[in-house]
DNA sequence: ATTAGGG
DNA sequence: CCCTAAT
């Protein structure tokens, strides 16, 4: 047996670091390694890795710009992800500092006065205790494995008594938020077709979490995250569907109604205590969290919970059932002019020359029939990964490196810390150079940063701080001056070179990424370093949905401007190839021939998208009519085995 | 410079 | 993600 870990070394700093005193994180250096049953410690596969640092990367994420000032939340937030109860195996998080947490969670505590019974709190009971490794103590927290894990229990096992019981609640649900509409029973009918798929009509019309019973809230839980739960927590359930589906720390444990897997809060007076002392515009200005006051604050749940049901559940019936009927018609006819109006492009260069190549090949017989794709890509890759003609390449080949950790020698690849590694600057300089005086969010906004950055920046060679005001200079700075109102970010745009604002309230450093990348291209006369693959973030995905229901799809460049201004590392490009994923996922995975049954499941390393959004996805995509899903179907048509299987890389986080 | 699409 | 055509 073996037991995977994740292992953290930590840097004291005697208590420098308080979160009390200077608002950041004691500093931890993870690193992960895999604990074999002899107790030796095994680098980790790539993979394994890169799962690992996408867990970091979400969790880091979270505290985004648009949260600033929710700190306190973002702890919570940060507790819930190590909390989790329901765990088993996989990957764990060893601190080698436990009061970490306690620290976190008094914080957490003591800001949050209006939640004093929020369990989120809670420090798990089931925590493994690691010994002899180091010399502290070690804690094992939830891991991401595990979440993999259950969801692979749950899309393999349906269990019918869940979704029964949900339907029924259902009933109850409707009947105690509702005094109207009675065909509400359409609703859970639709919930019993496919055993295997998360019932996410639980999350469809109008639901008041608060009415919920854990089940149904595990029901909801399903449906946001597309795995199970078996946390008996309402409030901790609430909390995470609350978050999962507003995509922000900054949710309340109570008050909250989802619309259509939007969080809309019905009680203005819930708002979270601390964003009273943000500006209004805070809020507002975050296209991710939108929070609607529907009606005034007297208003009760219950009242309004009926108002829409009727209308959504209709349309989550008809969605569910398939494509409806009288859109076939319209679709169908669209489709051919859609496929007409659809851009035609001639063979690429690249194409040509990849047909020449593969022609030559055969004619010296390396390649036996060039008609065959899978082959053909075969060479291509072995070309563009040979090492050797490219010198300074230097992310093929590494080894494993000596590293020592805890008194331990363990060979760790070089990848494991070639990037990542979240903002490597501290803003200090920038922070005495460039007092913002005027406004607090960025005020906020940099100590929150700096909290971030805390947790990060020790491990991380200052080498890369040297190219880095070198390419800001190159890229002028990396700087984003889209909805600049004031100018005093200017002089630190100038100092730093490094600060990405829009709309004055988004800072972030630039990357190393971004510097290897650009460096990388301008070095090195064809990109042979590609661009870090980053996962993308639930969270991300999730603004970049959010966007495309704001903007249109096509509109990637406001949609990067506006709401990922604080992810400098997406294009886009990437905005679009990402859409491009999720409707694929959308079409396939949420089709009643895949039955539920989540392709690639093998890769338990991949979280797959949590059908909530998929479906989200979908509609937006049948909303607007112009292109995605039709210009796909005719696609479709041609290979649909292809398709139907769900496989690609679309799909997954 | 952006967008769409193929790979 | 990358690349490139099209706009």
């Amino acid at each position: 047996m073996e037991v995977d870990t994740l292992q953290g070394a930590q840097e004291t700093k005697n208590g420098e670091n308080d979160f009390e005193e200077n608002g950041s994180l004691d500093p931890v250096v993870y690193q992960l390694v895999r604990v074999e049953g002899d107790g030796t410690l095994v680098p980790p596969t790539e993979d394994e890795v890169l799962q690992i640092e996408q867990f970091l990367d979400d969790k880091v994420d979270l505290p985004s710009i648009d949260d600033v000032g929710n700190v306190e939340d973002f702890f919570t937030n940060d507790c819930m992800l190590l909390k989790e109860p329901d765990f088993e195996e996989g990957y764990s998080e060893l601190e080698t500092n436990g009061e970490i947490h306690t620290q976190q969670f008094d914080a957490d505590l003591e800001v949050d006065r209006l939640k004093p019974s929020d369990d989120s709190l809670d420090i798990p009971s089931k925590c493994t205790v690691v010994h002899d490794h180091k010399p502290d103590k070690l804690n094992t927290e939830q891991g991401d494995n595990n979440i993999v894990h259950q969801d692979n229990a749950s899309t393999e096992t349906p269990k019918s008594t869940v979704l029964n019981d949900s339907c029924s609640a259902e009933k109850e649900k409707a009947d105690a938020c509702s005094r109207s509409v009675n065909n509400s029973s359409t609703g859970p009918s639709v919930s019993g077709v496919t055993s295997s798929v998360p019932d996410f009509s639980i999350l469809r019309g109008e639901v008041c979490l608060d009415n919920l019973t854990i089940r149904e809230l595990q029901e909801a839980f399903r449906a946001t995250f597309g795995r199970e739960t078996t946390v008996k927590d309402k409030l901790w359930l609430k909390r995470r569907i609350t978050m999962g589906l507003t995509n922000s720390c900054d949710v309340q444990s109570s008050g909250c109604v989802v619309k259509d897997y939007k969080i809309v809060c019905k009680d203005a007076k819930h708002k979270l205590p601390t964003i009273e002392g943000l500006p209004k515009v805070e809020v507002e200005a975050t296209s991710l969290v939108r929070f609607q006051v529907l009606g005034s604050g007297n208003e009760r749940d219950t009242s309004s919970c009926s108002y829409y049901r009727s209308e959504d559940q209709q349309r989550s019936s008809n969605r569910l059932k398939g494509v409806s009927t009288d859109n076939d018609e319209s679709e169908g006819t669209l489709q051919d002019e859609q496929g007409a109006a659809k851009r035609l492009r001639k063979p690429t260069k690249r194409y040509i020359e990849e047909l020449a190549d593969t022609e030559t090949l055969d004619s010296t017989g390396k390649l036996s029939s060039p008609g065959k794709r899978a082959a053909h890509g075969e060479v291509l890759l072995r070309q563009r990964v040979t090492p050797l003609q490219e010198v300074d390449s230097l992310s093929i080949t590494y080894p494993t490196r000596k590293d020592t950790f805890g008194g331990f020698s363990v060979h760790v690849p070089y990848a494991s810390r070639m990037r990542r590694g979240r903002p490597r600057r501290n803003f200090i300089s920038f922070l005495d150079d460039d007092p913002p005086v005027e406004c607090p969010e960025v005020q906020m906004a940099v100590e929150t940063m700096l909290g971030k950055d805390g947790e990060h920046v020790n491990h991380v060679s200052s080498a890369v701080e040297v190219p880095l005001m070198k390419n800001a200079e190159k890229k002028g700075g990396h700087i984003e001056t889209a909805e600049k109102k004031g100018g005093h970010i200017e002089t630190a745009e100038k100092k730093g070179g490094h600060i990405e604002t829009a709309d004055n309230k988004e800072i972030r450093s630039i990357e190393a990424d971004d510097i290897c990348r650009t460096d990388a291209k301008t070095k090195t006369k064809r990109g042979l370093k590609r661009k870090h693959h980053r996962a993308w973030t639930l969270s991300e995905v999730l603004k970049l949905v959010d966007g495309v229901a704001q903007f249109g799809p096509g509109k990637w460049s406001e949609i990067r401007r506006l709401s990922f201004a604080s992810y400098s590392y997406r294009t886009s490009v990437d905005l679009k190839d990402k859409w491009r994923n999720l409707l694929r996922a959308s079409q396939t995975q949420l089709s009643p021939e895949n039955d539920g049954v989540c392709p690639r499941k093998s890769n338990p390393s991949i979280i797959p998208i949590p059908p909530a959004i998929l479906l989200r996805v979908k509609e937006l995509a049948e909303l607007q009519p112009q292109a995605g899903n039709l210009a796909a179907a005719i696609k479709f048509s041609g290979q649909s085995s292809k398709v139907a299987q769900g496989r690609g890389s679309s799909g997954f986080l």
